[in-house]
RNA sequence: GCCCCCUUAGCUCAUUUGGUAGAGCAAUUGAUUUGUAAUCAAUAGGUGAUCUGUUCGAAUCAGAUAGGGGGCACCA
């Protein structure tokens, strides 16, 4: 006799055990014909799942937000019914739900094309219209293995085997298709309607091991609107111009060539936003009591040998050899050189926490397929600093830290920062009882910041465990920009000590800390955060000024003159062009202030101002404009 | 590094099956002296990424190399 619960407290009693589809058909004819599937007790199953004993359900509908889950599962399936359909013997693999939609991972010797794509495309159309009823089976383990065995599955049969042996091995059907999965799934295929879209092949490798075969991965995006569909299209479309290589271009910032891949050439306008930067980061450095160094470029293997980088990243080092036959790194980081400078002279447990910062221009050759933009370089800046502290340190200079860098970016606006804790990798330095005390320490510290977090399991640098601080681009790629690493092992293998209280040498903890991480990267995040729209005072150009005719010049630059006193950055745009194309170009060339002068002006001694994205117009006088872009163009106070 | 795709004028892109390349913008020159998102005209601009092959003939077909893009793997 089940009582089943349902989330408005209202309770059904039954005889006998009952379906989440009859419930639904008790409740109302129309939510029977809306249900997708079913809440028991919290865990999803499919509509037709036996209920036994008293239970709080909930019919999952369209509404949910969780049908979108089931939807895009759904889709995935369809995709692959969909290539075995088209291309017999192509084995599946797995087809998980992603954001925004899903991917399914096929074995086949030839490649899909894009002409490929469209054709599944259209056969999951008529699988959709087919709309096969959905049953689900548990097998016994080996009848399982060996039927996708002789089927030539022998992905599946490998998961199969996989799986834990508490777990059932549930099969789910789609007409005469089948595949092993955990579900849940729709009552029939066709609900997952046709608001869904092949988006791209791609190579993926088998259980994510570059040791294993390549399989080739589709993706897909999935909705439960035509409308939603559309709607995420056009946004990813619009995403894709504010791309910082697009806009890096046709804002003169900076550009790559092939003589040099993954190094960026700096143009003036790009330089002038890095170094608006660094000077930002180098006065709330020097305010947060760290004090800035600079060390060698070029350092003998003999220091990476003994830091433990030579073993681990030797394959991703630049390496120089010099006529009197050393060879040299070129400096991958810049912890061992901040180990030097801290063992000059004798430490005291006094001259803690010390904090050496330094913005390190690092060169490290990353594999030629990972390269992107400025967010992936081979030679990029990092407003990297070390901090020496004890122990009992640790915990208040990493919330210290974790502060800092939300402090900065919030100063930029973003809003969605995600923080992920990783802790030891499979290839490390140092025993594990101080990767207990190092992991048991950044922990407390990220918990102590109050801040989410996630977990990255086995992510950690190879000498302690971080926190990684992860801003997204444009089209939703992460990318960790700051960190902060907790090393019980460098300093030790590097000879950093400090005299303690009871007069005896000990080893020192060191902090690693970025906070924008790369320079280089985080200017990439910022251009594509504003769409090109730098705020005023990282702007490379902050005021263009228009004269309206040749009249006009010499009050323009007496504007200009005095802009530049107030370390301003103006151009002045004295060309034989109408004032509509001047006002278009420097618009297009997302000039902050654009500053227009005519007779009036001229005889009134004023300026109109007219800003980017806007329309309105405002006429002040020249002085009273000065004095409060003088204010306006100043760095965030955070 | 691995899989797939791409590379044509300074930029954005055409040239449908092989018959030695076009447009818009930008540039240059001239005219125009202009009031809030493109004034008009003329001129110039290309070893079709590079190399090798197939062919009477290659931007187009094949191979290699380089760089780039989308993913995967890697990321001190």
């Amino acid at each position: 006799m089940p009582i089943v619960q349902l989330p408005d407290g209202k309770e059904l009693t039954y005889k006998n055990s009952v379906t989440g589809l009859e419930i639904a058909k008790d409740i109302s004819i129309s939510l029977s014909k809306k249900a997708l599937a079913l809440q028991i007790d919290g865990e999803y199953k499919d509509l037709d799942t036996e209920i036994v004993k008293d239970s709080k359900i909930k019919i999952i509908t369209l509404e949910d937000e969780y049908a979108l889950e089931l939807l895009r599962h759904d889709a995935a399936h369809v995709c692959a019914m969909a290539v075995q359909e088209l291309f017999p013997g192509t084995q599946v693999t797995i087809g998980p739900v992603i954001e925004n939609g899903f991917y399914y991972d096929f074995a086949r010797e030839e490649p899909f094309t894009d002409n490929d794509l469209i054709k599944i495309e259209k056969k999951m159309i008529e699988i959709v219209d087919r709309n096969d009823k959905t049953t689900r089976e548990v097998w016994d383990r080996k009848k399982a293995i060996n039927h996708f065995k002789n089927m030539g599955e022998h992905y599946k049969a490998e998961i199969i085997d996989s799986i834990p042996g508490n777990e059932d091995i549930s099969i789910y059907f789609h007409g005469s298709w089948h595949d092993l999965c955990r579900g849940p799934h729709l009552p029939s295929i066709g609900r997952i309607g046709k608001s869904f879209k092949l988006m791209k092949v791609a190579g993926a490798y088998w259980r994510g091991d570059s040791n294993n075969i390549m399989l080739q991965r589709i993706y897909g995006t999935c909705w439960k609107t035509k409308k939603d569909l559309d709607e995420y299209l056009h946004n990813l479309e619009e995403a894709e111009k504010r791309d910082h290589r697009k806009l890096g271009k046709t804002m003169d910032l900076f550009h790559f060539q092939e003589e040099s891949p993954g190094a960026v050439f700096w143009h003036q306008k790009g330089w002038a936003l890095f170094q608006t930067l660094v000077d930002f980061m180098r006065q709330k450095q020097l305010e947060a009591g760290y004090q800035e160094v600079n060390t060698p470029e070029i350092i003998d293997r003999v220091l990476w040998e003994k830091s433990g980088h030579w073993e681990k990243f030797q394959e991703y080092m630049y390496t120089t050899s010099t006529p009197d036959e050393r060879t040299f790194a070129i400096k991958p980081m810049n912890c061992p050189g901040h180990c030097q400078i801290y063992n000059q002279g004798l430490k005291s447990y006094k001259d803690l926490p010390l904090k050496l910062s330094e913005f390190g221009k690092v060169h490290r050759y990353e594999p030629s397929g990972s390269l992107h933009g400025l967010m992936r370089v081979r030679s990029f800046t990092q407003d990297d600093a070390h901090i020496f502290c004890t122990e009992d340190q640790i915990t208040e200079e990493s919330v210290k830290v974790t502060k800092l860098i939300l402090d900065i970016y919030k100063a930029f606006g973003f809003e969605n920062i995600t923080l992920k804790y990783a802790d030891r990798p499979a290839k490390r330095v140092g025993d594990d009882s101080v990767w207990d005390q190092s992991e048991k320490a950044l922990l407390e510290a990220i918990k102590a910041s109050k801040v989410d977090y996630t977990i990255n399991k086995g992510e950690g640098a190879f000498y302690g465990p971080k926190i990684e601080f992860v801003l997204r681009d444009a089209i939703g790629r992460d990318w960790q920009c700051g960190t902060l690493q907790v090393d019980l092992n460098l300093p030790g293998r590097l000879d950093a000590t400090y005299v303690d209280k009871d007069g005896k040498k000990k080893t020192p903890v060191m902090l690693h800390r970025a906070l924008f991480g790369s320079l280089e990267r985080f200017t990439g995040i910022l251009i594509e955060h504003y769409a090109g729209k730098l705020p005023l005072w990282l702007s490379p150009v902050q005021v263009a000024i228009l004269p309206i005719n040749d009249e006009h010049h010499d009050y323009a630059k007496e504007i200009l003159n005095q802009l530049e006193k107030i370390s301003i950055r103006p151009m002045i745009d004295l060309r034989n062009e109408k004032i509509n194309y001047k006002i278009r170009e420097h618009s297009v060339g997302k000039i902050p202030i654009l500053m227009i002068c005519g007779s009036k002006e001229v005889q009134n001694k004023t300026i109109t101002l007219r800003r980017l994205g806007q329309e309105a117009q405002q006429t002040e006088s020249l002085e009273k404009i000065i004095s409060s872009l003088s204010k306006e163009s100043q760095a965030p106070k955070i």
